[in-house]
DNA sequence: TTAACATTGCAACCAGGTTGCACAGATTAA
DNA sequence: TTAATCTGTGCAACCTGGTTGCAATGTTAA
């Protein structure tokens, strides 16, 4: 299978019938350590996990934005959208960054 | 007590010794319809609120920023700061934001 | 006083995430 | 080849945060 948006364990356990719930878990640490995958909370309740792309750069400031549409439930990356320089109160020093914007997606905003 | 940052139902829970989980619980429920306070998710793994501010607005579009330190664990609502003008991708429509920047925050970063 | 309603605590449950442990297959060293 | 070791996996159990049902208690109004 392939997924086009994030995916969450619960969806990989639901694909991957035959491989357990662990396996599936200790594979995406592996990964997100690799940094062939990144972590978003999307506030869905569950963790979801996307590809990295080149030049993903998912660890540095410039991480990009994340839409999770509160119809279908998909959340996409916005890989062409960077987050913009933020003024930040004195001494806060950003290392991170995870936004996600909520709303309806292109599917389903017919 | 009083809380100048975010807070959990976790934390109330600790701190509120001879009220019960379910009770916080429905609460805090109770207060976010009346919107008296919003949801943060943080990524910390509990969802924390903090109390909605004169204009806070949270259910709009320009909601504000939340700083995460990755040190103290602490959430701040970075009010003052809006959330900009986002160029979404064509039929998207953005009806909430959750933004949440990670760092070192002003108290633990000397 | 009584009936209706609201609030609370307790216990139980659920889901997502996480870990310990044992087993099987692959790999390596003697 | 054989024995020792390493790696990957499944199973079961556990933890935590969140949530709900239910019964008991408190409050309000007629």
């Amino acid at each position: 299978m392939e997924y086009n948006t994030a995916f969450s364990l619960n969806m990989l356990e639901y694909d991957l019938v035959t491989v357990d719930k662990s396996t599936i878990f200790r594979t995406l640490t592996l990964f997100e350590q690799q940094k062939l995958i990144h972590k978003i909370e999307d506030g869905s309740g569950s963790t979801k996990y996307a590809l990295c792309v080149e030049g993903c750069n998912c660890e540095a400031i410039d991480q990009h934005f994340h839409f999770h549409c509160t119809n279908c439930k998909e959340t996409f990356c916005l890989t062409e959208l960077n987050i913009p320089n933020i003024q930040l109160p004195s001494k806060f020093e950003m290392k991170q960054a995870n936004v996600v914007l909520k709303g309806v997606c292109a599917n389903c905003n017919l």
